[in-house]
DNA sequence: GTCTATAGTGCGATAGAC
DNA sequence: GTCTATCGCACTATAGAC
């Protein structure tokens, strides 16, 4: 699977998921017409995404956004109860995505060794493709009330346990020499964030997510493969 | 060398850090006493670095800052001249702290091997002393204005080439097969940056620095070393 | 050296015209 | 469905009393 394949199959596109958060949000949401509720929506995440990450999303007044949307205050309004609803949709959008992508990607009954290399592409891929608001996540997670940090951190904790399980199914399987699946999980995880956390990095360096994927699978597999086998 | 050895050498504790910031920022700090300053700019500091950690420093205001450090607006004023300076204090300090331990720790003439531990070591060590000062820095890089971030940039691919440099000089003595020294540097690094970034999933396992330390040692040697010597 | 009081600005949010 | 106008509030920063 390549990443332009991925980009197909996933379909993951700002369009489809505002769509989805359309149907959802019907109480916070005052626009009727779906075709202009979407298109605006579209803009209006792309565009707080874009200025939250260059300077974070309490930098970013309503007025900003106001006029880079094009889009009055008012108008803004019809699509939000307030700024930190704003904040937890595109937070909640985030980790819905992550989790269903990554389980439907994995098939349950291929070897820990092609799981591994899937959930890691996938993750990759995914990232790359929704780098923003990734990004965003990553950043913003503080700034959330209480309960919904307590679901990112759920979110952070259930992408790990995938790892986990498949690094418990190689050591069945004799594919993988693991002693310590749950910090083993945690680096892989680290090295899979690090393509979005610094990506400025990578772009500066016309590293590919490829490049960078097919690096992190070989360097983990180095790590942690079975030498008696 | 265990983590309380290192926290003796090290000699890096608030109070000196803000010595130094004391007689090198005359121009801003209008106390003349350094008793009184230093004991007040390390008050600042660690409030400052506590509320920021918790709801990020923008949302953090100086009412806040001074209700919780029980010094009033005006009194703040006399040790920065404003907001924007108080945040470039405190990530410099931690940008110049990082340079200045990892260099004085690492022996120019020792192996590759004992370099990369020392490295590793030294790294995470200091990130534990310093948590909140490196979880700060991190976060708020993108706040800061241009000409900062700029510096903040060179810090982090300063850090880097000190392994890229072990991880070649590694190669050369063939105790590590490292292809590509760039890409595994980015990784060695994402995994000691997960430990002050995601350190509430540490704490929450109870994983102790040393014990993270040690893992890390022998995941990345595992996956580097020469398998034909 | 530290305080209180306040100037001046820009914010989030809303009401009501169109 | 979108706009403009505006309210009330909290912010950074400073001036001047003590």
């Amino acid at each position: 699977m390549t990443f332009d394949e991925f980009k197909q199959m996933a379909m993951v596109s700002m369009t489809e998921i505002c769509r989805e958060i359309f149907h959802e949000k019907q109480t916070s949401i005052k626009i009727k017409k779906e075709a202009v509720a979407v298109k605006n929506l579209v803009n209006i995440f792309n565009t707080a995404l874009k200025l939250s990450n260059e300077k974070g999303f309490q930098t970013m007044s309503l007025r900003d956004l106001s006029r880079n949307t094009g889009l009055s205050m008012g108008a803004l309004y019809s699509y939000f109860a307030s700024k930190e609803e704003l904040l937890e949709i595109i937070q909640d959008q985030g980790r819905r995505l992550t989790r269903k992508i990554l389980t439907r990607q994995i098939d349950p009954n291929s070897s820990s060794d092609e799981k591994l290399c899937t959930a890691i592409r996938t993750h990759l891929y995914l990232t790359e493709v929704l780098h923003k608001w990734f990004y965003f996540s990553f950043m913003e997670t503080k700034n959330l009330e209480k309960k919904q940090q307590k679901k990112s951190v759920e979110g952070e904790l259930a992408t790990e346990q995938i790892f986990i399980d498949i690094l418990k199914q190689g050591n069945r399987e004799k594919l993988f020499h693991v002693e310590n699946p749950i910090l083993t999980a945690s680096v892989i995880k680290s090295m899979l964030q690090d393509w979005y956390v610094k990506r400025w990095k990578y772009t500066l360096r016309q590293i590919t997510v490829d490049e960078y994927c097919n690096f992190v699978i070989d360097f983990i597999k180095s790590a942690i493969k079975n030498k008696e086998s």
